[in-house]
DNA sequence: CATGAATGAGTGTTCATTCAT
DNA sequence: CATGAATGAACACTCATTCAT
């Protein structure tokens, strides 16, 4: 898997010269609606914001969004599809910088944390309103969930043929473990007003240290 | 912290003696509502729930229920708090029965598992439906839920005193680890279709060792 | 068949005196909806009546069109079933009151057009607007029209047993000829802006003679 | 009254060479137009067919149409009115070949019902849908129309003068009654699923014969 | 207390029509 | 001329909440 292999939809950097003139101009505007979208879904929520909204944010009539977006729960998906894409592209290239097992989970660890500072605001939606796990059953028929899931799953394995991490449990599990961790730290920090100062990305250390060593007095 | 200290509001063979004919009259109704509300919940989902429904469901009038609760919202939110306080009541009576921090944690993972799979229904609003962290933020106001927290802090606290667990980390986190664990084990139960038949709460050695030795080879 | 086999449902002369309290005010509540839309379908038309303007004019709130009625077109269909019923509740006590085929036919034929006259207004929505012939088609499902049918299929029967008119010809298509000459008598007198003044129920003689004599000179 | 008196516009073969190219380019755009717009409306209705879906059938852009026809009633219009030319354009033509009044009246109702049963796709836009009644409004100014209700009222004066028909009813009405009869058959024939086999134009005797001679008994 | 009929604001979605390119 | 993206008004239908009985 290299970072090529990601669908560069969307994404403006990565819209690829030989698109024609009309479809350069689409994704551009699809990615006005989810950058508008995003705002606003972040703000009110998924079922507190309407359609109205979003369109009068990305500076359109109602009706446009629906020229490229089928409804309403389609938009709110390509967002999250566009946030994972984003991250995942920042993941791979970032752990191909590194060598050995360890140090690619604390990459790993630490790039996810970062995005999720980064991206506060969006992550709200997930967290002040619907469906955080419901979102889950759907996102993982999707193919960038696919894509992140199988370098996930890569990962965890490579780390378990260094002999890094035990192999009598499953990769896969193993794998959730981690993002259940992942996820409690970031729900956490996220979920203190004090939070803002502090450094969530910094707590990579202690994760995988746990993570790794469990809690366990030795 | 004993069992008493938990609120008894609703909870049939709590309700004192010493409650009016009145109060326990409206208890029992408040009963009767909840469970019919979670059932329809737990069937539709919070959104494509309606009041009617519950009502229809419970025998009584739409606006019977308003009688008992503010609003949709908070009659949601009761459910879940009841829950959350049959599974305090459940776990303070089991730990108080074994004695010793590992005991106590494998008894506090046994039965919080136990429960998940007897609930299996109701946990689907949160994994379906709406708004599981942003319900986890409500919650972490709520009287019942501190008194869980408190709980679970108690046990770790115990833990680390005994010895068994490390210092080094602060209590809150090793809580967190633990809780996402649980979480992680539970919801990649509930997802597999398959999972009817395993054994949820038959997971609790692995999860303690997992907690406890983390996922490194040794 | 005789009057009582018609389903005296919504109108308000007819509602038993054995239903409940409940029901007769639902029945009540009905005829009022059916009213005001009768009223402004015929103002606008179908596709241009809104179910607000409906509810305006009944003095009730949208939503309240929606506790009597499934829809916008089971409304619109409701106001054709009731007129039929109508209709039909007349056809049958007049003609009861007649001896002989060619006075029944001449009851028939004077009491149709009369209805004709004096709802001219319900029957702009016809004329005007929508689905006139798919009307017919659904129509032909329902149990007032299936009613009206045999009771017009019986008349003309009768006639034919009567030996007023042949046997050589198949009695639905006789009665569809009929049917046709009022059609096109009604609707020619509803054409002419004219047509206010003259009488069309006294057309009835001329009606009655095409019928049966035709169109040839003797 | 001949074939060359119909206004010839759209028709291709009929577009005389002394247009210029621009006019006869603009013609054939129209049918194009109306050929696809036939097909959509017959498929879907007038309320669910949409611009776009002509313009794509007619492999035009969706502001194309609006060069050539007003909104989107005007098209539904002309495709309407077109029918017609074509329907009298024959009615002309196969009347001109017999001679006497009942051979014409035959003709002329043996070629409706068959015009109707060639285009038994294109009349369901009237029957399924919308306005039957309203269109006639329309169309009655149309000078297509008015075209064939010359015709027609031509026809019946002569079978007046030639005796056949009576003269103590006025010639429009007896022209209506014909239709009316006309437009009861096709449509029982249509409704029927059996139809589909039976022959719609071998009813002309019968149709002949009840208008001719009624319903009487003799 | 209980009822449940009535309310009416609120929203996703469609589509005829326009107009800048 | 042709295009087709953009427009935005319009509308059916839902449902939490109220309140007269």
């Amino acid at each position: 898997m290299n970072i090529y292999s990601l669908n560069p939809e969307i994404t403006e950097e990565a819209v690829p010269v030989q698109l024609g003139r009309k479809e350069r101009h689409r994704l551009l505007r699809k990615a006005d609606i989810i950058a508008a979208a995003e705002h606003v879904f972040a703000l009110k929520g998924y079922h507190k914001a309407t359609i109205q909204d979003i369109a009068r944010q990305a500076q359109y009539a109602t009706g446009t969004v629906y020229l490229y977006f089928e409804d309403k729960n389609s938009l709110y998906f390509s967002i999250i599809e566009e946030k994972i894409r984003e991250l995942l592209r920042i993941l791979i290239a970032k752990i191909a910088q590194v060598k050995g097992a360890r140090l690619k989970l604390g990459t790993f660890i630490y790039e996810s944390l970062r995005f999720f500072e980064m991206n506060k605001d969006f992550f709200r939606i997930f967290i002040q309103e619907e469906s955080s796990l419901s979102i889950k059953s759907k996102l993982a028929k999707s193919p960038v969930a696919s894509k992140r899931r199988e370098m996930f799953n890569a990962l965890i394995k490579e780390a378990q043929s260094e002999g890094l991490v035990r192999r009598d449990i499953e990769t896969t599990q193993i794998k959730e473990l981690l993002e259940s961790i992942l996820v409690s730290f970031a729900f956490n920090w996220w979920k203190e007003p004090s939070g803002q100062e502090k450094d969530l990305k910094g707590m990579t250390a202690i994760i995988l240290d746990l993570f790794l060593n469990g809690a366990k007095k030795r």
